[in-house]
DNA sequence: CTTTCGGCCGTTAGCGGTAACATAGCCGAA
DNA sequence: TTCGGCTATGTTACCGCTAACGGCCGAAAG
C-alpha cells in the first residue's frame, strides 16, 4: 500500500517488454529492437527506451527471444570434468574466441561416465544450442546419434585418433605415445614402467599406451610393469605408485606416467628417496601442466596443444574459419615434447 | 529423393512434439504428459508414445517449455575462476546435491573482474534460472539490484564477512587469517612475511590479511613485509616470490602466503636452499589443497570447507533446508587450522 | 505536384510447449 | 437407473518475444 515509495519491485510479477514499452511510450517491438541493437530506431527514441529499461530493472527474457526467433547463443561444451587442469585451460580457449562473438559456452560435466555424457548432451541440446563442443571421439551409440541429427555444428576435441561426427580438433595420443617411447629409446632408457589411469575411462591414456608400447616393440622391448590407479591424481598419488613399483622392480630405468600430477608426484619421491634422475631413473609426465614448473628439477612432459585447441574448436563452431566452413573440418596439432630435466641426453 | 532409406533426420527441420503425437497417434498434450512423467496417462499409451519419441530421435525443447510453464531448471553458479582448483571443488559440492532434485546448475566465470560479473549476471538472469549462487559478498550497484530484484533465492557463498543480499554461506576470512597469526605467534615466530595475491581484486584474500595484522596488532606486532603478485599462483611464482622476499629480508622467520598453491613453491625453494623448516623458518598457506599432499613436508594450510560450502548452498537453493527456507539463510562454517610440518610446536 | 524512397515505428502471427479446464468413458454405490 | 467420482485424454489460451510485413511521413527526384 506504498503510495510513492521506493523502487517497488519486491515482489511483483517479472518485468516484461511491455512494461518497458508502457513507460517510455512506444511498442514492444520497438524496444525490442532498441535493446538488440537491431533495425532502425531514432536516437532520442532510443535513449528514451534505455533509460526506461535501465530505471525499471529489466533484463530481457532469453527464453521468449529463443523460441521467437528460433535462435539461441549459446554453445554446449562437454567435458569429462573440471579439477583436472586440463579442461579449464580449453575453456579458456574457447572463451577467448567465443568472446566476441556473442555465443556463450555452457558448460556440462560428465566425470569421465558415457550415461552421464548421454544425459548430459541431451539436457544440453534440449536448450537447442548453436554448437557442441565435446571432448573425446568415443561416445555411446545414442549419443552419436543425437550430435549427428541435431543440425548444428559439432567439434569433437583432444583426440584425433578415430572417427569424427563431423569436425574434429586435436592430436594425435597414439602419435605421442609413440613420440615419447622414441625419445626415451633414443636416450639409452631399456626397462620402462608405467604408471596411470584405470585404462576403460580413459581413452586418451589408453592410446597414448597403445602408441608407447607399439614404439618399443619396434625397438623388440616392452612396458616391464604397471601401475594403475583410479580417482583423481595427486602428488601423494603419484609417490606411492612410484614406490609401489620400484618396490616391486627396483630394476626399472625409466618412468612413464599418464599424466604430469602424478609424475611431479613421483619425481618428489625420488629426488626425496636420493635416486639419481635422470641417469639411474629416467622420468616423463604428459600435458605440460605449467602450474607445475617450479618443481626441483623439470620434469620431462608433452604439451597438449589445450589452449590452441580450444580456439581452434571455437573458431570452427563461430566460423571464423579460413572459408567460414563450420562442419567437416579436421585439425590435427602437434604436440611438442619438452625433455625438461629428467631424461638424460640422448646417446 | 531416397523412397525407403535409412534414418533420413538429414536437413529435416526439427521434430516437434506434434511429430511424435502423429506418429504415436495421441494428442500433444498427451506426449507432453508422457515425456515429463506428469500427470496420469495408461501404460499401453505411455509406451507407444515412448518408443515413437526414441524412434525419431526426439529431443524436447526446454525453451518452449520453460516459457510455457515459466520454471526453469537452471541454477547460476557465478565464480571467479576455473583455474583455481578451489572452485571446482566447491561446485562439485554444488553437484553432489542438485543432482536428484532436477535442478541444474550453469556455470558463469568472472575473472575476478566486476564488470564482467555484472555482464555475466545479467546473462545469466535473462534465462530465468530458479536460483543464483555467487561467489563473495562484494558486487556492484547494478549487480546487487538485479539480485535482489530477480525474485528468485539468491546465496552468496566463500564469504561472510559483509553484507548478503539474500542467503550466505562460507566462511569468515578475517577470523581465519586471525586464527593462523594467533597459530603463528604461538609458535614463537615474530619477524613474519606475507606474500599474496595484489588485494583489490581478490577480496577474501585482503580480509585474511585484515584479520592476521589484526591480530599481530594485538600483540604489539606488523607484518615486516609483503610480496605481491598478479597473474594465476603456480609453484615457480611461489618460488620467486620466496626468493625475492628472503633476499630483501633474511632476517624473516615466518612466511604466510595467501593460497597454497605459491605457498608450496615456496616450500620447495626453501628445502632447496638448505634453510631449515619450520625451525629457523616457519611457512603457511591457505585452502587445504588437497592435491598438494605428498609434499616434501606438509605445508601449514586452513581448510576452507569448500565441498561443505557448495553443498549447503546447493541445499538452501533447492529448499532442502530444515525448514525448507530458501532465502535469508545464514550459515557460517569453520575452518580448521592444520600446522602440517611448517609450523614448529607452539612454546 | 506527384512519385519514390528510405527512416522510423506499429501490427500480426506465430515459435513449441504447458496450465487449466473440459470431456468421455467406466465403475460402483445409492 | 442415476449419479458422483475417477481415469485417460483432448481443447483452448496463453507464455514473452521476434520475423515479416505494412504504413506513415518528409525529402529528394522526376
Amino acid at each position: 500500500m506504498s503510495l510513492t515509495s521506493e523502487p517497488r519491485l519486491d515482489h511483483r510479477r517479472t518485468l516484461t517488454l511491455r512494461d518497458v514499452s508502457e513507460a517510455s511510450g512506444v511498442s514492444e517491438m520497438t524496444v525490442s529492437r532498441v535493446l538488440r541493437n537491431r533495425g532502425d530506431v531514432s536516437h532520442s527514441t532510443r535513449d528514451r527506451v534505455l533509460s526506461a529499461a535501465k530505471a525499471l530493472g529489466y533484463v530481457p527474457n532469453k527464453i521468449a527471444g529463443g523460441l521467437a526467433s528460433q535462435r539461441v547463443n549459446l554453445i554446449a561444451v562437454i567435458i569429462p570434468s573440471l579439477s583436472n587442469m586440463v579442461f579449464p585451460e580449453v575453456l579458456t580457449g574457447i572463451s577467448e574466441v567465443l568472446d566476441d562473438t556473442g555465443l556463450q559456452p555452457v558448460v556440462g560435466v560428465t566425470n569421465y561416465s558415457p550415461e552421464r555424457e548421454e544425459r548430459v548432451l541431451y539436457e544440453m541440446l534440449s536448450w537447442r544450442p548453436s554448437g557442441v563442443i565435446m571432448a573425446g571421439l568415443e561416445h555411446s551409440d545414442p549419443a552419436r546419434a543425437m550430435m549427428r541429427n541435431a543440425g548444428i555444428p559439432i567439434v569433437e576435441i583432444m583426440d584425433v585418433d578415430g572417427e569424427a561426427v563431423d569436425s574434429v580438433v586435436g592430436i594425435s595420443h597414439i602419435r605421442a605415445g609413440q613420440m615419447m617411447a622414441q625419445a626415451i629409446l633414443a636416450s639409452g632408457y631399456r626397462k620402462i614402467g608405467f604408471l596411470g589411469t584405470q585404462m576403460p575411462h580413459d581413452h586418451r591414456a589408453r592410446k597414448r599406451l597403445q602408441g608407447f608400447t607399439a614404439a618399443l616393440q619396434v625397438a623388440g622391448l616392452e612396458v616391464q610393469d604397471r601401475e594403475y590407479y583410479e580417482g583423481s591424481s595427486a602428488l601423494l598419488k603419484g609417490r606411492e605408485m612410484t614406490q609401489a613399483i620400484l618396490a616391486r622392480r627396483p630394476d626399472l630405468d625409466f618412468l612413464y606416467y599418464s599424466n604430469d600430477m602424478i609424475g611431479a608426484g613421483g619425481l618428489l619421491h625420488c629426488l626425496g628417496a636420493g635416486i639419481d634422475v635422470p641417469e639411474r631413473l629416467g622420468l616423463a609426465g604428459f600435458n605440460g601442466v605449467e602450474l607445475l614448473d617450479g618443481l626441483p628439477r623439470r620434469l620431462a612432459t608433452m604439451d597438449t596443444c589445450r589452449l590452441e585447441i580450444g580456439r581452434r574448436a571455437a573458431e570452427i563452431i563461430s566460423g571464423k574459419t579460413a572459408d567460414g566452413k563450420t562442419s567437416g573440418l579436421r585439425i590435427e596439432l602437434s604436440p611438442r615434447l619438452d625433455p625438461g630435466e629428467t631424461i638424460r641426453a640422448p646417446r
